[in-house]
RNA sequence: GCGGAUGUGGCGAAAUUGGCAAACGCACUAGACUUAGGAUCUAGCGGGCAACCUUGGGGGUUCAAGUCCCUUCAUCCGCACCA
């Protein structure tokens, strides 16, 4: 055979080291300015593909953990642009909020030029990747060009009624001096500094989320994700169905004095309710005062209550506490008894109605309370346990008679449970109701660095709306930004900025000074990659309708209580007042999973612990890098780093260039590289598109075994070869492209696999004696079982025929012979 | 407490519908070439002298189980008094 490598010898010279670093600054600056990866809209023939990654949050370095998510989405637009797609791949910075400006106070540099040159550190660093982002749709959301649109959501939200401002009890940081909303807050500790949660009230500006629980889950329905993923959703959304009970209340005399409505899942239980539990924050204590025999007492409690951190009534679950309201009962009205009322803090003011009816037989926590406060118990169902309570899962799963409930008694508790949701109905007494766990989104922070909020405060007007003319509303630069003890946003500060005339009547006004919080920005960006310079629109809704819907939604996990269900939100309001073409954000997202220390923690910007993959590029260059990583594991499993290893992917590199010297010019694809090279295509197909990159790395290893083995690999297969290789090693592949073929590996089209060469005419097929393997013998495809079976005695393989009970044979696959 | 996952060599890990467990790589061992080797190449590499045994433990279904069912242990993650 004449090696085609003395032919390229002769034409360029001998082969060239490996000099990755050359190699790939070379390419990075080329896609670079030659704009090689630019999204075209409305692309007259290609169809549109959308990637997206998580942009990047900017308070330091790109770290480990980016390469996990942002290298398989490369990949993946890499390999759908081979495959004729007109892919978009865009990327951007998240810069407003608190994890910027927590950095920027850190390094005491101003947030604006903190985010300036993070901006630039976290591009030029992906650029070092080779990632193939199209630079010229990057986008930062503290950029007033961007937050312009970020204002304009706002107001719309505010004119359509979805955004309020309440006086009410939510998480305050005492670290971060600011309100932070459910999402933010794990533990009763803020989940960006740490810092101890308490509960305050202050003015609020909340979005109705709320509303949109139901539209939330039909978005965790529709779209493709991990089912723990999916189940992490609903669970924090928190649907569950019951009925809202009325009860009247009654002071001493037995005079009417109001109601409180309660919420139940267990109406089945109603007839042992013995007491009921009233939220501290319960607004029926204020209104009744003058009932209440011992006030003082119970403001004490309240005043208490207030007082405990989130955190500590959250390690207290065991020792209940709670206050007797005295001269005050409620009535219940299925039996017109009069049971006691409580105050306690194990009763949450922000689910239901803030009001429990307690049955402490079939309900533990009630069975606790009630112990403490010697509140007698009556229990309505059978079931046997001691000292604990007959709970719902017991009694349902062995549907359990009723006791102790009038006509009810006797029967089985799922005949009862309908029954009595029709009497309640009958009566009049309750409905059928849905209650949800997620709570309306608290929307603001008193800290400098965010979107200011484009209303004004007019003594005449209330709360009056900026004109989108006037949008952006631009953060002032000031000196003085750091969040202050009382917790006042620092823009209070700046006279001049806050008061202005009012829009409505040109009489005195003043601005909001709180700012939105650092989730605001990163609720819609994805629709604004679609158009992203748009002076006039938050995106031109035909290009919004022709990049559709993200096809694929890389990043970290840890979003998906959150900034997912945020991005769900929003696009779900913005496609109700027309401004986009779909309900649904994402058509599939991937979580990726964690690049670990060697400790077992988490490796991220905030700790210590990281490696960074600058240092790793610079040693080992950014193909071996992405490689490496990607190699170690799954891309949704946590992955632990090291170095140990990677010289398996440098020689596995040293390997692919070296294949220059065995390059025949034979422009087929040989008869020994039919088979594999086609399974190759096949299988780097489904694993890119799958994001499993560990094992296409092994896919290509194997491959190379086979061709250093033959010594040799057609013009054809190489060809091939490279262009498999490209979405996961972008520069080498580039490179010996050029070299050997002259030609832009850019242009080409993903090859295509034949099913007929997938599967080889002679197979390996094990052969079983009793269900244990006994020995592998080579038969052709498709063979009968006479066929096999003879083959078995031509092998000598030593079978009484007359001994064999039974033969179960599967084609192609097994052979089990049962003696 | 509720929900979810994971458990496979010395290590990172593979394994369509149940069908040859340990692919691929690291580390390790031996050999070759070398003045040299942290380079390269070749061979070996779950355990056991063997028959055999082996996917956290125990049980089951099946001709056949890492994979399905039951049970148990361990680790990790999410939610956490949600009425």
């Amino acid at each position: 055979m004449i090696l085609f490598v003395e032919y390229l010898h002769e034409m360029r010279g001998v082969m060239k080291e490996y000099l990755f670093k050359d190699i790939e600054k070379k390419w990075q600056e080329k896609w670079v300015s030659e704009k090689t990866f630019k999204a075209i809209d409305f692309h007259p023939t290609k169809p549109k593909y959308y990637v997206l990654y998580e942009f990047f949050n900017i308070s330091g370095n790109l770290h480990m953990g980016h390469l996990k998510g942002t290298v398989p989405s490369d990949a993946l637009a890499r390999y759908k642009r081979f495959c004729g797609y007109n892919v978009l791949f865009p990327i951007g910075g998240d810069a407003f909020g608190l994890p910027a400006e927590n950095a920027a106070i850190k390094s005491k540099i101003k947030p604006s030029k903190f985010v300036a040159d993070g901006m630039q550190k976290v591009l030029s660093q992906s650029k070092m990747l080779g990632l193939s982002f199209d630079w010229d749709r990057t986008i930062c959301t503290s950029d007033p060009e961007y937050y312009k649109w970020t204002q304009w959501i706002f107001l719309q939200l505010l004119k359509n009624g979805k955004a309020y401002k309440k006086t009410g009890h939510v998480n305050f940081c005492t670290g971060c001096q600011t309100i932070l909303s459910n999402e933010d807050c794990r533990n009763g500790k803020c989940d960006r500094c740490g810092g101890i949660v308490i509960q305050k009230e202050r003015a609020v500006w909340f979005l109705k989320m709320k509303e949109y629980s139901e539209k939330l889950l039909n978005n965790v329905d529709n779209i493709e994700m991990a089912e723990h993923l999916k189940d992490a959703q609903r669970n924090w959304i928190g649907k569950s169905e019951g009925m809202q009970i009325t009860f009247n209340l009654q002071d001493e005399n037995e005079k009417n004095v109001g109601k409180v409505d309660i919420f139940t899942t267990c109406i089945e239980t109603i007839y042992g309710v013995t007491y009921v539990v009233l939220a501290p924050e319960h607004p029926l204590i204020s209104q009744l005062r003058e009932q209440i025999k011992n006030i003082k007492e119970v403001d004490k409690y309240i005043e208490q209550t207030a007082k405990r951190s989130e955190f500590d009534r959250l390690s207290d679950q065991k020792n209940k506490t709670g206050c007797v309201v005295e001269g005050v009962f409620a009535i219940n009205p299925f039996t017109q008894k009069k049971v006691p009322v409580y105050i306690a803090d194990f009763v949450l003011n922000n689910y239901g109605t803030g009001a429990v009816m307690a049955v402490p037989a079939h309900d533990q926590r009630d069975y606790e309370f009630a112990k403490k406060f010697n509140i007698p118990l009556v229990q309505v169902i059978q079931g046997i346990c001691e000292n604990c309570a007959v709970e719902k899962t017991q009694y349902l799963e062995n549907n359990s008679t009723m006791l102790n409930s009038e006509e009810f008694t006797g029967l089985d508790v799922k005949t009862a449970k309908n029954l009595i949701i029709q009497k309640a109905e009958k009566i009049g007494c309750g409905t059928k109701k849905i209650n949800y766990k997620m709570q309306d989104w608290p929307f603001n922070r008193q800290r400098y660095w965010g979107e200011p909020f484009p209303v004004v405060f007019c003594d005449k007007c209330g709360v009056v709306a900026l004109e989108e003319k006037d949008l952006p509303l631009v953060l002032p630069e000031v000196d003085d930004y750091l969040p202050n003890a009382e917790g006042d946003s620092p823009l209070s500060k700046v006279k001049d900025w806050v008061n202005c005339k009012c829009p409505k009547c040109g009489a005195d006004a003043y601005r909001e000074t709180d700012t939105m919080p650092n989730w605001a920005g990163s609720s819609w960006y994805w629709l604004r990659y679609a158009d992203p310079h748009n002076p006039n629109k938050l995106a031109d809704y035909e290009k919004l309708k022709y990049w559709g819907s993200v096809d694929c939604y890389t990043g970290g996990t840890e979003h998906i209580t959150r900034h997912v269900l945020y991005a769900f939100f929003w696009q779900n309001f913005l496609y109700e007042i027309g401004a986009v073409p779909n309900r649904n954000p994402f058509i599939r997202k991937m979580g990726s999973g964690l690049i670990l220390d060697d400790q077992g923690k988490k490796m991220s910007k905030s700790s210590t612990n990281g490696v960074s993959p600058l240092e790793v590029i610079d040693k080992y260059g950014a193909d071996a890098t992405r490689l490496h990583l990607h190699f170690l594991g799954a891309y949704e499993d946590n992955v632990p780093w090291t170095y140990q290893g990677i010289t398996g992917i440098t020689s596995f590199l040293e390997k692919v260039w070296s294949l220059q010297d065995m390059v025949t010019n034979d422009n087929s694809i040989s008869k020994n590289h039919i088979y594999v090279l086609n399974r190759l295509i096949k299988k780097i197909s489904e694993d890119i598109e799958a994001l499993r990159l560990n094992t296409a790395i092994a896919a290509f290893m194997s491959f190379i075994k086979q061709i250093k083995a033959d010594g040799y690999i057609t013009m054809k297969e190489l060809q091939y070869f490279l262009i498999l290789l490209n979405p996961l090693a972008p520069h080498i592949t580039s490179e010996m492209y050029e070299i050997i073929f002259n030609k832009q590996i850019t242009d080409e089209s993903w090859p295509k696999y034949d099913e007929k060469y997938l599967l080889e005419d002679t197979i390996n097929i094990p052969i079983q004696i009793n269900g244990k393997l006994y020995k592998v013998i080579t038969i052709n495809r498709g063979a009968s079982q006479d066929e096999v079976v003879e083959e078995i005695k031509n092998n000598n393989i030593d079978i009484k025929m007359e001994e064999v009970k039974k033969i179960i044979y599967v084609k192609d696959k097994i052979i089990n012979i049962i003696k």
